[in-house]
DNA sequence: AGTTATAAGTGAAAAAAATCACTAAAATCA
DNA sequence: TGATTTTAGTGATTTTTTTCACTTATAACT
Protein backbone atom coordinates (compact mmCIF):
# COMPACT_ATOMS: atom_id res chain seq x y z
CA UNK A 1 0.00 0.00 0.00
CA UNK A 2 1.68 3.09 -0.77
CA UNK A 3 1.41 6.27 1.43
CA UNK A 4 -0.17 9.37 0.37
CA UNK A 5 1.66 12.37 -0.25
CA UNK A 6 0.73 14.23 2.77
CA UNK A 7 1.26 11.64 5.21
CA UNK A 8 4.88 11.20 4.30
CA UNK A 9 4.96 14.91 5.14
CA UNK A 10 3.03 14.92 8.43
CA UNK A 11 4.82 11.72 8.88
CA UNK A 12 8.39 13.50 8.52
CA UNK A 13 7.60 16.13 10.87
CA UNK A 14 6.60 13.75 13.19
CA UNK A 15 9.94 11.96 13.35
CA UNK A 16 11.60 15.99 14.19
CA UNK A 17 9.48 15.59 17.13
CA UNK A 18 9.92 12.57 18.23
CA UNK A 19 13.45 13.18 18.16
CA UNK A 20 13.39 16.19 20.23
CA UNK A 21 10.91 14.35 22.78
CA UNK A 22 13.60 11.07 23.00
CA UNK A 23 16.10 13.63 23.58
CA UNK A 24 14.34 15.01 26.66
CA UNK A 25 13.67 11.35 27.65
CA UNK A 26 9.84 11.20 27.17
CA UNK A 27 8.64 7.63 27.29
CA UNK A 28 5.23 8.34 25.54
CA UNK A 29 2.88 11.10 23.00
CA UNK A 30 -0.14 10.98 21.99
CA UNK A 31 -1.81 11.91 18.77
CA UNK A 32 -3.04 15.40 20.40
CA UNK A 33 0.43 16.69 21.33
CA UNK A 34 1.68 15.07 18.28
CA UNK A 35 -0.76 17.10 16.45
CA UNK A 36 0.06 20.47 18.02
CA UNK A 37 3.58 19.98 17.79
CA UNK A 38 3.56 19.66 13.81
CA UNK A 39 0.35 21.62 13.22
CA UNK A 40 -2.33 19.06 12.25
CA UNK A 41 -5.30 17.31 14.23
CA UNK A 42 -4.78 14.02 16.39
CA UNK A 43 -7.29 12.37 13.61
CA UNK A 44 -5.45 12.99 11.29
CA UNK A 45 -2.20 11.69 13.00
CA UNK A 46 -3.40 8.73 14.35
CA UNK A 47 -4.89 8.08 10.88
CA UNK A 48 -1.25 8.75 9.26
CA UNK A 49 0.05 6.59 11.63
CA UNK A 50 -2.34 3.53 11.28
CA UNK A 51 -1.25 3.78 7.70
CA UNK A 52 2.29 3.00 8.43
CA UNK A 53 1.01 -0.07 10.34
CA UNK A 54 2.48 1.51 14.04
CA UNK A 55 0.24 1.12 17.27
CA UNK A 56 0.24 3.14 20.52
CA UNK A 57 -0.99 2.08 23.70
CA UNK A 58 -4.80 2.85 24.54
CA UNK A 59 -4.47 5.76 27.60
CA UNK A 60 -0.62 5.89 26.79
CA UNK A 61 -0.37 7.26 23.33
CA UNK A 62 2.81 6.45 21.17
CA UNK A 63 5.79 4.73 23.19
CA UNK A 64 8.24 7.85 21.58
CA UNK A 65 11.52 5.32 20.89
CA UNK A 66 9.77 2.76 19.23
CA UNK A 67 7.39 4.79 16.65
CA UNK A 68 10.57 7.05 15.98
CA UNK A 69 12.15 3.61 15.13
CA UNK A 70 9.61 2.50 12.71
CA UNK A 71 9.22 5.49 11.24
CA UNK A 72 13.10 5.90 10.40
CA UNK A 73 12.50 2.08 9.07
CA UNK A 74 9.46 3.21 6.81
CA UNK A 75 10.62 6.90 5.67
CA UNK A 76 14.70 5.74 5.24
CA UNK A 77 15.30 8.35 7.69
CA UNK A 78 17.38 5.93 9.42
CA UNK A 79 21.06 6.30 7.59
CA UNK A 80 23.01 9.62 7.38
CA UNK A 81 22.87 10.67 4.10
CA UNK A 82 25.68 13.00 1.98
CA UNK A 83 24.30 16.19 0.69
CA UNK A 84 26.56 18.89 -1.11
CA UNK A 85 25.55 22.77 -1.40
CA UNK A 86 26.21 24.75 -4.54
CA UNK A 87 26.51 28.07 -4.10
CA UNK A 88 28.13 29.88 -1.48
CA UNK A 89 27.07 32.84 -1.06
CA UNK A 90 24.70 34.19 1.49
CA UNK A 91 22.51 31.72 1.79
CA UNK A 92 24.76 28.48 0.73
CA UNK A 93 27.31 29.62 3.25
CA UNK A 94 24.67 30.24 6.01
CA UNK A 95 23.13 26.22 4.93
CA UNK A 96 26.84 25.06 5.49
CA UNK A 97 27.55 26.05 8.38
CA UNK A 98 24.31 24.61 9.81
CA UNK A 99 25.15 22.12 12.53
CA UNK A 100 21.99 20.68 12.94
CA UNK A 101 21.77 18.95 9.42
CA UNK A 102 24.26 16.41 10.34
CA UNK A 103 22.62 16.08 13.81
CA UNK A 104 19.44 15.31 12.06
CA UNK A 105 20.98 12.83 9.68
CA UNK A 106 22.06 15.01 6.54
CA UNK A 107 25.51 15.33 6.59
CA UNK A 108 26.78 17.97 4.09
CA UNK A 109 29.92 16.64 2.90
CA UNK A 110 30.96 19.59 0.05
CA UNK A 111 30.47 22.90 -0.63
CA UNK A 112 30.69 24.16 -4.92
CA UNK A 113 30.65 27.71 -5.97
CA UNK A 114 31.83 28.95 -9.75
CA UNK A 115 34.31 31.92 -8.03
CA UNK A 116 37.77 30.48 -7.02
CA UNK A 117 37.93 33.98 -4.63
CA UNK A 118 35.00 32.54 -2.80
CA UNK A 119 36.18 29.29 -2.14
CA UNK A 120 39.59 30.96 -1.00
CA UNK A 121 38.55 33.39 1.20
CA UNK A 122 35.83 31.10 2.89
CA UNK A 123 36.51 29.43 6.08
CA UNK A 124 34.82 26.52 7.42
CA UNK A 125 35.36 22.69 8.09
CA UNK A 126 33.67 21.70 5.24
CA UNK A 127 35.50 20.96 2.05
CA UNK A 128 34.94 23.51 -0.68
CA UNK A 129 35.35 22.82 -4.49
CA UNK A 130 35.15 24.59 -7.77
CA UNK A 131 31.79 23.84 -9.75
CA UNK A 132 34.17 22.33 -12.37
CA UNK A 133 35.03 19.56 -10.06
CA UNK A 134 31.15 18.93 -8.81
CA UNK A 135 30.42 15.99 -11.13
CA UNK A 136 33.90 14.49 -10.05
CA UNK A 137 33.22 14.82 -6.56
CA UNK A 138 29.80 14.41 -6.59
CA UNK A 139 29.61 10.65 -7.80
CA UNK A 140 33.14 10.24 -6.18
CA UNK A 141 31.77 10.55 -2.66
CA UNK A 142 28.09 9.16 -3.43
CA UNK A 143 26.52 12.26 -2.69
CA UNK A 144 22.92 11.48 -2.64
CA UNK A 145 21.30 15.62 -2.22
CA UNK A 146 22.14 18.14 -4.03
CA UNK A 147 21.36 21.85 -2.61
CA UNK A 148 20.60 24.89 -4.96
CA UNK A 149 21.73 28.11 -3.61
CA UNK A 150 22.74 29.49 -7.50
CA UNK A 151 21.23 32.36 -8.89
CA UNK A 152 18.23 31.67 -11.13
CA UNK A 153 19.49 31.70 -14.34
CA UNK A 154 22.01 28.98 -13.24
CA UNK A 155 19.88 26.78 -11.04
CA UNK A 156 19.26 24.24 -13.91
CA UNK A 157 22.59 24.05 -15.08
CA UNK A 158 23.20 23.09 -11.65
CA UNK A 159 20.44 20.79 -11.90
CA UNK A 160 21.78 18.58 -14.40
CA UNK A 161 24.85 18.85 -13.56
CA UNK A 162 23.75 17.26 -10.26
CA UNK A 163 21.76 14.73 -11.84
CA UNK A 164 24.85 13.37 -14.27
CA UNK A 165 26.71 13.37 -11.16
CA UNK A 166 23.91 10.64 -9.50
CA UNK A 167 21.99 12.67 -6.51
CA UNK A 168 18.65 11.23 -5.80
CA UNK A 169 17.50 14.11 -4.61
CA UNK A 170 17.65 18.20 -4.81
CA UNK A 171 16.24 21.27 -3.01
CA UNK A 172 16.05 24.44 -5.01
CA UNK A 173 16.20 27.63 -3.19
CA UNK A 174 16.73 29.57 -6.37
CA UNK A 175 13.27 31.24 -7.12
CA UNK A 176 12.68 29.16 -10.49
CA UNK A 177 11.42 26.11 -11.49
CA UNK A 178 13.69 23.75 -12.84
CA UNK A 179 13.41 20.28 -14.81
CA UNK A 180 14.56 17.16 -13.99
CA UNK A 181 14.11 13.60 -14.68
CA UNK A 182 10.89 12.16 -12.87
CA UNK A 183 13.11 9.62 -11.11
CA UNK A 184 14.86 12.37 -9.11
CA UNK A 185 13.27 13.26 -6.29
CA UNK A 186 12.93 17.03 -6.36
CA UNK A 187 11.36 19.99 -4.00
CA UNK A 188 11.83 23.67 -4.18
CA UNK A 189 11.29 26.33 -1.40
CA UNK A 190 10.78 30.01 -3.09
CA UNK A 191 11.22 32.57 0.36
CA UNK A 192 9.17 35.06 -1.44
CA UNK A 193 6.40 32.92 -2.20
CA UNK A 194 6.38 31.97 1.42
CA UNK A 195 5.99 35.54 1.99
CA UNK A 196 3.48 36.18 -0.50
CA UNK A 197 1.44 32.85 1.00
CA UNK A 198 1.00 34.90 4.00
CA UNK A 199 0.35 38.86 2.66
CA UNK A 200 -2.24 37.18 0.97
CA UNK A 201 -4.35 35.76 3.58
CA UNK A 202 -3.88 39.42 5.49
CA UNK B 1 -16.69 33.25 -2.30
CA UNK B 2 -13.97 31.42 -0.24
CA UNK B 3 -10.45 30.69 -2.11
CA UNK B 4 -9.06 27.17 -1.02
CA UNK B 5 -6.21 27.18 0.42
CA UNK B 6 -3.97 25.32 -2.01
CA UNK B 7 -5.12 27.61 -4.50
CA UNK B 8 -4.16 30.96 -2.80
CA UNK B 9 -0.56 28.73 -2.67
CA UNK B 10 -0.70 28.35 -6.33
CA UNK B 11 -2.16 31.53 -7.02
CA UNK B 12 0.88 33.38 -5.50
CA UNK B 13 2.99 31.07 -7.27
CA UNK B 14 1.16 32.75 -10.73
CA UNK B 15 1.44 35.66 -9.77
CA UNK B 16 5.38 35.23 -9.40
CA UNK B 17 5.81 33.87 -12.47
CA UNK B 18 3.57 36.57 -13.84
CA UNK B 19 6.21 38.84 -12.99
CA UNK B 20 9.22 37.04 -14.56
CA UNK B 21 7.05 36.78 -17.78
CA UNK B 22 6.01 40.62 -17.55
CA UNK B 23 9.92 41.44 -17.31
CA UNK B 24 10.34 39.79 -20.82
CA UNK B 25 7.79 41.36 -22.03
CA UNK B 26 5.89 38.56 -23.11
CA UNK B 27 2.24 39.24 -23.59
CA UNK B 28 0.06 36.18 -23.04
CA UNK B 29 0.83 33.23 -21.25
CA UNK B 30 -0.91 29.87 -21.49
CA UNK B 31 -2.56 27.29 -18.73
CA UNK B 32 -0.19 24.61 -20.14
CA UNK B 33 2.67 26.90 -19.45
CA UNK B 34 1.92 28.60 -16.17
CA UNK B 35 1.12 24.56 -14.85
CA UNK B 36 4.67 23.88 -15.89
CA UNK B 37 6.30 26.64 -14.27
CA UNK B 38 4.57 26.05 -11.04
CA UNK B 39 4.77 22.60 -11.07
CA UNK B 40 0.74 21.44 -10.95
CA UNK B 41 -1.57 20.46 -14.09
CA UNK B 42 -3.15 23.03 -16.74
CA UNK B 43 -7.26 22.11 -15.36
CA UNK B 44 -5.68 23.21 -11.86
CA UNK B 45 -4.44 26.26 -12.80
CA UNK B 46 -7.37 26.99 -15.00
CA UNK B 47 -9.79 26.27 -12.09
CA UNK B 48 -7.77 28.40 -9.80
CA UNK B 49 -7.72 31.11 -12.01
CA UNK B 50 -11.47 30.91 -12.73
CA UNK B 51 -11.96 31.03 -9.31
CA UNK B 52 -11.01 34.70 -8.78
CA UNK B 53 -13.24 35.23 -11.80
CA UNK B 54 -10.24 36.02 -14.24
CA UNK B 55 -10.76 35.10 -17.94
CA UNK B 56 -8.48 34.22 -20.91
CA UNK B 57 -8.44 34.43 -24.60
CA UNK B 58 -9.18 31.52 -26.85
CA UNK B 59 -6.00 30.25 -28.34
CA UNK B 60 -4.08 32.89 -26.86
CA UNK B 61 -3.73 32.04 -22.77
CA UNK B 62 -4.16 34.90 -20.50
CA UNK B 63 -2.76 38.14 -20.80
CA UNK B 64 0.04 38.61 -18.73
CA UNK B 65 0.10 42.16 -17.42
CA UNK B 66 -4.17 42.01 -16.66
CA UNK B 67 -3.45 38.53 -14.94
CA UNK B 68 -0.77 40.07 -12.48
CA UNK B 69 -3.25 43.08 -11.61
CA UNK B 70 -6.05 41.26 -11.30
CA UNK B 71 -4.06 38.14 -8.60
CA UNK B 72 -2.13 41.76 -7.05
CA UNK B 73 -5.88 42.91 -6.44
CA UNK B 74 -7.56 39.39 -4.99
CA UNK B 75 -4.53 38.26 -3.28
CA UNK B 76 -3.26 41.69 -1.44
CA UNK B 77 -0.17 41.63 -3.41
CA UNK B 78 -0.18 45.28 -4.83
CA UNK B 79 1.32 47.21 -1.66
CA UNK B 80 4.43 47.61 -0.40
CA UNK B 81 4.75 45.74 2.70
CA UNK B 82 6.91 45.79 5.94
CA UNK B 83 8.71 43.03 7.17
CA UNK B 84 11.58 42.54 9.93
CA UNK B 85 13.98 40.07 10.77
CA UNK B 86 14.78 38.83 14.61
CA UNK B 87 17.80 36.72 15.00
CA UNK B 88 20.81 38.11 12.92
CA UNK B 89 22.80 35.20 12.58
CA UNK B 90 24.16 33.36 9.47
CA UNK B 91 20.11 32.80 8.49
CA UNK B 92 19.07 36.04 9.32
CA UNK B 93 21.72 37.76 7.52
CA UNK B 94 21.62 36.26 4.63
CA UNK B 95 17.91 37.07 4.50
CA UNK B 96 18.31 40.54 5.25
CA UNK B 97 20.52 41.22 2.03
CA UNK B 98 18.47 39.65 -0.30
CA UNK B 99 17.70 42.60 -2.37
CA UNK B 100 15.11 40.22 -4.25
CA UNK B 101 12.55 40.18 -1.27
CA UNK B 102 12.26 44.62 -1.52
CA UNK B 103 11.45 44.01 -5.87
CA UNK B 104 8.89 41.40 -4.67
CA UNK B 105 7.10 43.60 -2.29
CA UNK B 106 8.40 42.87 0.86
CA UNK B 107 9.92 45.73 2.07
CA UNK B 108 12.47 44.57 5.10
CA UNK B 109 12.83 47.69 7.10
CA UNK B 110 14.53 46.68 10.57
CA UNK B 111 16.65 43.39 11.30
CA UNK B 112 16.88 42.73 15.63
CA UNK B 113 19.11 40.63 17.49
CA UNK B 114 19.82 40.10 21.20
CA UNK B 115 23.48 40.32 20.81
CA UNK B 116 24.66 43.87 21.18
CA UNK B 117 28.38 43.16 19.91
CA UNK B 118 26.78 41.72 16.30
CA UNK B 119 24.40 44.69 16.11
CA UNK B 120 27.22 46.65 15.87
CA UNK B 121 29.64 44.69 13.61
CA UNK B 122 26.97 43.91 10.93
CA UNK B 123 27.50 46.57 7.94
CA UNK B 124 24.01 46.43 5.49
CA UNK B 125 22.09 49.18 4.73
CA UNK B 126 19.33 48.35 6.67
CA UNK B 127 18.54 49.46 10.62
CA UNK B 128 19.72 46.69 13.13
CA UNK B 129 18.51 47.20 16.93
CA UNK B 130 18.36 45.78 20.23
CA UNK B 131 15.85 42.86 20.60
CA UNK B 132 15.17 45.18 23.62
CA UNK B 133 13.67 47.88 20.98
CA UNK B 134 11.64 45.39 19.22
CA UNK B 135 8.37 46.12 20.69
CA UNK B 136 8.62 49.72 19.44
CA UNK B 137 10.38 49.88 16.18
CA UNK B 138 8.17 47.17 14.96
CA UNK B 139 4.70 49.60 16.24
CA UNK B 140 6.10 52.44 15.56
CA UNK B 141 7.14 51.61 11.62
CA UNK B 142 4.02 49.81 10.84
CA UNK B 143 5.94 46.54 10.42
CA UNK B 144 3.02 43.61 9.40
CA UNK B 145 5.59 40.71 8.93
CA UNK B 146 7.94 39.07 11.44
CA UNK B 147 10.62 36.66 10.43
CA UNK B 148 11.86 34.35 13.30
CA UNK B 149 15.30 33.52 12.48
CA UNK B 150 16.60 32.63 16.43
CA UNK B 151 17.41 29.21 18.44
CA UNK B 152 14.38 27.47 18.40
CA UNK B 153 13.94 27.95 22.36
CA UNK B 154 13.84 32.15 21.36
CA UNK B 155 11.42 31.63 19.13
CA UNK B 156 8.16 31.58 20.64
CA UNK B 157 9.27 34.49 23.40
CA UNK B 158 9.83 36.66 19.93
CA UNK B 159 6.96 35.61 18.44
CA UNK B 160 4.53 36.85 21.50
CA UNK B 161 6.69 40.18 21.14
CA UNK B 162 5.69 40.23 17.22
CA UNK B 163 2.21 39.94 17.86
CA UNK B 164 2.30 42.30 20.71
CA UNK B 165 4.06 44.82 18.41
CA UNK B 166 1.36 43.98 16.25
CA UNK B 167 2.39 42.10 13.35
CA UNK B 168 -0.10 40.11 10.54
CA UNK B 169 1.92 37.65 10.04
CA UNK B 170 5.13 35.45 11.31
CA UNK B 171 7.14 33.34 9.44
CA UNK B 172 9.25 31.14 11.65
CA UNK B 173 12.49 29.37 10.49
CA UNK B 174 13.26 27.70 14.15
CA UNK B 175 12.72 24.18 14.15
CA UNK B 176 9.72 24.35 16.44
CA UNK B 177 6.34 24.70 15.91
CA UNK B 178 5.42 28.03 17.99
CA UNK B 179 1.77 29.40 19.28
CA UNK B 180 0.39 32.42 18.22
CA UNK B 181 -3.16 33.92 17.92
CA UNK B 182 -5.45 32.47 15.56
CA UNK B 183 -5.96 35.58 13.86
CA UNK B 184 -2.17 36.39 12.90
CA UNK B 185 -1.20 34.45 9.97
CA UNK B 186 1.36 31.99 10.48
CA UNK B 187 3.78 29.72 8.76
CA UNK B 188 7.29 27.76 9.29
CA UNK B 189 10.04 26.37 6.65
CA UNK B 190 11.91 23.75 8.42
CA UNK B 191 14.65 22.99 5.95
CA UNK B 192 15.79 19.94 7.77
CA UNK B 193 11.64 18.67 7.26
CA UNK B 194 12.45 19.57 4.07
CA UNK B 195 15.30 17.71 3.29
CA UNK B 196 13.38 14.54 4.94
CA UNK B 197 10.66 14.81 2.87
CA UNK B 198 12.65 14.41 0.10
CA UNK B 199 14.58 11.06 1.53
CA UNK B 200 11.45 9.69 2.51
CA UNK B 201 10.88 9.52 -1.39
CA UNK B 202 14.07 8.13 -2.59
C1' DA C 1 -13.28 -4.56 42.35
C1' DG C 2 -15.70 -1.39 40.12
C1' DT C 3 -15.88 3.10 38.00
C1' DT C 4 -14.16 6.70 35.33
C1' DA C 5 -11.47 9.00 32.21
C1' DT C 6 -8.26 8.98 28.55
C1' DA C 7 -6.48 7.75 24.30
C1' DA C 8 -5.92 4.70 20.27
C1' DG C 9 -8.26 2.29 16.24
C1' DT C 10 -11.27 2.48 12.48
C1' DG C 11 -15.13 2.32 9.13
C1' DA C 12 -18.11 5.76 7.41
C1' DA C 13 -19.12 10.32 6.01
C1' DA C 14 -17.94 14.61 4.49
C1' DA C 15 -15.18 17.86 2.45
C1' DA C 16 -11.75 19.26 -0.52
C1' DA C 17 -9.05 18.85 -4.44
C1' DA C 18 -7.86 17.26 -8.77
C1' DT C 19 -8.98 15.41 -13.10
C1' DC C 20 -11.73 14.51 -16.94
C1' DA C 21 -14.57 15.18 -20.84
C1' DC C 22 -16.69 17.96 -23.42
C1' DT C 23 -17.99 22.74 -25.41
C1' DA C 24 -16.94 26.93 -27.49
C1' DA C 25 -14.18 30.40 -29.34
C1' DA C 26 -10.74 32.17 -32.25
C1' DA C 27 -6.34 32.05 -34.57
C1' DT C 28 -3.98 29.80 -38.27
C1' DC C 29 -3.52 27.40 -42.29
C1' DA C 30 -4.75 25.30 -46.78
C1' DT D 1 -13.80 30.31 -47.04
C1' DG D 2 -13.67 26.20 -44.67
C1' DA D 3 -11.05 22.96 -42.00
C1' DT D 4 -7.97 22.42 -38.31
C1' DT D 5 -5.79 23.30 -34.21
C1' DT D 6 -5.15 25.42 -29.97
C1' DT D 7 -6.67 26.96 -25.72
C1' DA D 8 -9.97 28.55 -22.21
C1' DG D 9 -14.36 27.47 -19.52
C1' DT D 10 -16.95 24.38 -16.87
C1' DG D 11 -20.11 20.83 -14.97
C1' DA D 12 -19.50 16.09 -13.72
C1' DT D 13 -16.75 12.60 -11.88
C1' DT D 14 -13.18 10.68 -9.43
C1' DT D 15 -9.77 10.62 -6.19
C1' DT D 16 -7.73 12.12 -2.17
C1' DT D 17 -7.79 13.89 2.27
C1' DT D 18 -9.77 15.05 6.41
C1' DT D 19 -13.01 14.69 9.93
C1' DC D 20 -16.39 12.39 12.58
C1' DA D 21 -18.52 9.03 15.50
C1' DC D 22 -18.24 5.28 17.76
C1' DT D 23 -15.73 1.15 19.80
C1' DT D 24 -12.26 -0.76 22.59
C1' DA D 25 -8.62 -1.00 25.75
C1' DT D 26 -6.44 0.13 29.96
C1' DA D 27 -4.48 3.19 33.45
C1' DA D 28 -5.76 5.57 37.41
C1' DC D 29 -8.65 6.45 41.02
C1' DT D 30 -12.11 5.47 44.79
N1 LIG E 1 19.89 35.22 0.40
C1 LIG E 1 18.64 34.90 0.64
O1 LIG E 1 18.16 35.16 1.72
C2 LIG E 1 17.78 34.22 -0.36
C3 LIG E 1 16.41 34.15 -0.13
C4 LIG E 1 15.59 33.50 -1.05
C5 LIG E 1 16.13 32.94 -2.18
N2 LIG E 1 17.45 33.01 -2.39
C6 LIG E 1 17.96 32.40 -3.61
O2 LIG E 1 19.05 31.57 -3.30
C7 LIG E 1 20.04 31.67 -4.29
C8 LIG E 1 21.31 32.18 -3.68
O3 LIG E 1 21.06 33.41 -3.06
P1 LIG E 1 22.20 34.24 -2.34
O4 LIG E 1 21.53 35.39 -1.72
O5 LIG E 1 23.01 33.34 -1.51
O6 LIG E 1 23.04 34.74 -3.60
P2 LIG E 1 24.56 35.20 -3.64
O7 LIG E 1 24.69 36.05 -4.83
O8 LIG E 1 24.96 35.71 -2.31
O9 LIG E 1 25.32 33.84 -3.87
C9 LIG E 1 25.26 33.11 -5.05
C10 LIG E 1 26.52 32.29 -5.13
O10 LIG E 1 26.44 31.42 -6.23
C11 LIG E 1 27.70 31.44 -6.89
N3 LIG E 1 27.46 31.02 -8.27
C12 LIG E 1 27.00 31.75 -9.31
N4 LIG E 1 26.89 30.98 -10.41
C13 LIG E 1 27.31 29.75 -10.05
C14 LIG E 1 27.43 28.53 -10.74
N5 LIG E 1 27.09 28.41 -12.02
N6 LIG E 1 27.91 27.47 -10.07
C15 LIG E 1 28.24 27.57 -8.78
N7 LIG E 1 28.14 28.69 -8.07
C16 LIG E 1 27.67 29.76 -8.70
C17 LIG E 1 28.21 32.84 -6.74
O11 LIG E 1 29.62 32.86 -6.89
C18 LIG E 1 27.77 33.16 -5.33
O12 LIG E 1 28.73 32.78 -4.39
C19 LIG E 1 19.48 32.62 -5.34
O13 LIG E 1 18.83 31.89 -6.33
C20 LIG E 1 18.48 33.42 -4.56
O14 LIG E 1 17.46 33.91 -5.39
C21 LIG E 1 18.29 33.64 -1.50
N1 LIG F 1 21.66 28.46 9.33
C1 LIG F 1 20.84 27.69 8.67
O1 LIG F 1 21.13 27.32 7.57
C2 LIG F 1 19.55 27.24 9.24
C3 LIG F 1 18.86 26.21 8.60
C4 LIG F 1 17.63 25.77 9.11
C5 LIG F 1 17.12 26.36 10.24
N2 LIG F 1 17.80 27.34 10.85
C6 LIG F 1 17.19 27.90 12.05
O2 LIG F 1 17.16 29.30 11.96
C7 LIG F 1 17.46 29.87 13.22
C8 LIG F 1 18.70 30.72 13.10
O3 LIG F 1 19.77 29.89 12.64
P1 LIG F 1 21.22 30.45 12.43
O4 LIG F 1 22.01 29.37 11.84
O5 LIG F 1 21.15 31.75 11.76
O6 LIG F 1 21.67 30.63 13.97
P2 LIG F 1 22.81 31.58 14.54
O7 LIG F 1 23.19 31.02 15.85
O8 LIG F 1 23.83 31.83 13.52
O9 LIG F 1 22.04 32.94 14.77
C9 LIG F 1 21.06 33.11 15.74
C10 LIG F 1 21.03 34.59 16.07
O10 LIG F 1 19.94 34.85 16.93
C11 LIG F 1 20.38 35.74 17.95
N3 LIG F 1 19.52 35.57 19.09
C12 LIG F 1 19.54 34.60 20.04
N4 LIG F 1 18.54 34.79 20.91
C13 LIG F 1 17.88 35.88 20.51
C14 LIG F 1 16.75 36.58 21.01
N5 LIG F 1 16.09 36.16 22.08
N6 LIG F 1 16.35 37.68 20.34
C15 LIG F 1 17.00 38.10 19.25
N7 LIG F 1 18.06 37.50 18.74
C16 LIG F 1 18.49 36.39 19.36
C17 LIG F 1 21.82 35.38 18.20
O11 LIG F 1 22.54 36.48 18.76
C18 LIG F 1 22.29 35.07 16.78
O12 LIG F 1 22.78 36.23 16.14
C19 LIG F 1 17.61 28.71 14.16
O13 LIG F 1 16.39 28.44 14.79
C20 LIG F 1 17.99 27.58 13.27
O14 LIG F 1 17.61 26.34 13.82
C21 LIG F 1 19.00 27.79 10.37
Amino acid sequence: MNIPSNTIDRLCKIFGQLDILGKKSIEFVSSKDLAIAIGTTEYTVRKDISLIGVTGFTRKGYEVVSLKEQLGEKLNLKTQRKACIVGLGRLGTALLDYEKFKQDGFDIVAGFDSSINKIERIHTSIDVFSVAELENVVSQCNIELGIIAVPSEHAQDIADKLVRAGVKGILNFSPVEINVNENIIYSRIDLTNALRSIAARF
